[in-house]
DNA sequence: CGGCAGACTCGTACAGTGTGCGAGACGCTT
DNA sequence: AAGCGTCTCGCACACTGTACGAGTCTGCCG
């Protein structure tokens, strides 16, 4: 009983449509535009339809309902991620690229991040990123099941961090919370842990998130490749 | 810009409030509560109130918005994780106890999915187990930022294998799709990967989901601890 | 006891949302 | 000219979060 219920828009065959004026694309472009200027919450039917010259419910005749509009955006940026082919056999690179990829992606369209996990990557873009990437792990020497627990482990870690990292840019944008009251907050909070408090002072100088982010990312994937080779060998 | 700013309750004082009647708490339970039988679209302020027969603006006296109240709900079902003690540097098993633990809450509770991410996770519980899974991977022998970096891996990978897994079973839920067409939508896709076709007519046989996924989690879950041991002997 | 201050409740109102419906307008084919 | 799909869109409905301000209740002080 979760409330409404939604099939998928790649589930149906699409439109006719041999339409003159504005089309599917078109929308989803300006969907696109619209989400990275203002953000998931900044994307109405209405605001979408003036950025077209159009009224707002004459989109639904392209798409069925906001659902869908969301999914064909969603793949849309599945677009944008590059799968490197591999090379004699070097999957660390394809799955080491991909993963940089995956995550440039999402931090370039934030609002991607509240997406995965409400839509279903269903589409082209979604699904051949993953038969790509199922194919490098294949050629890696994985075998049947495998093969997908492998991209799926690949993928989780990559979605993982990215969405919380996307989420505390959004909490800390335009000095709304400011990094020293979390710090006090977190302090407070940890206060009986104190080998704890002591490793915050410790590395206190290294706050300068991005870099550190940076860092972090590369240390889980780096340790996920590892893991996912030593399964191979086995 | 991308909207509204919101702070978090946790990063101020709460209020003196040595109420009689209604109180956090309890506002706090029912939310959950609501949440569990209606998931997130089911909660609105109006249907909270009139669960505690109570006018729906009433609630805004303990709690300033509606994202306040998600970040207290939120941090709730952090509370219902676990993490084991470390006992004699087996570290592995405490790793693992909290990330079974951690995906078992959230399927539990489905609609925490859509709050990783969107809600900063600044609560006491939230804090607390970080903290214990923290002192793990210390007396393991990690040290300075490594610490930080092992526990964001691991919660990286539970989260994000568990959330497209509870998005998956939500698009799936009361057969509004169901899982034969999602399947030929599949193929059709990948039509042009033929090896990938054929992997899938060899699996086709394993699709009982729930236990598909239950080793899935497993697979990846150890990868990424044999990873992270890996980084700790260099 | 009166009265006052703070804690708390809530009806009303406003701006905004997604979208169902049905009337209309365009352009192509017969 | 008639008709028929394709397409547009104004209106209306039910619903959202929450600002505001008037109201009630409770306990303390004199």
């Amino acid at each position: 009983m979760t409330g409404k219920q939604f099939s998928s828009v790649w589930l149906r065959e699409p439109r006719p449509a041999r339409s003159p004026g504005r089309s599917r694309e078109e929308i989803v472009r300006a969907a696109v535009e619209l989400l990275d200027a203002e953000g998931l919450d900044g994307l109405s039917m209405r605001k979408l339809g003036a950025k077209l010259d159009a009224g707002a419910t004459s989109l639904y005749w392209y798409v069925a309902n906001k659902h869908e509009l969301l999914e064909l955006v969603y793949d849309e940026i599945w677009g944008e991620m590059t799968v490197p082919e591999p090379r004699d056999g070097r999957w660390h690179e394809t799955a080491r690229g991909f993963a940089h990829s995956m995550r440039q992606v999402v931090l370039r369209h934030p609002w991607a991040a509240r997406l995965i996990g409400r839509v279903p990557a269903l589409g082209p873009n979604a699904l051949g990123s993953s038969a790509r990437l199922a194919r490098a792990f294949k050629i890696a020497g994985f075998r049947g099941l495998e093969i997908d627990y492998a991209v799926s482990t690949l993928t989780a870690y990559v979605f993982g961090t990215v969405i919380p990292e996307v989420a505390y840019n959004e909490t800390m944008a335009e000095g709304a919370v400011d990094e020293q009251s979390v710090r006090e907050t977190v302090e407070r909070a940890v206060a009986d842990h104190p080998e704890i408090l002591e490793r915050m002072r410790e590395n206190a100088s290294f706050t300068d998130t991005e870099q550190v982010r940076e860092m972090m990312f590369s240390f889980g994937l780096a340790a996920v490749l590892d893991g996912l080779e030593a399964r191979l060998v086995t």
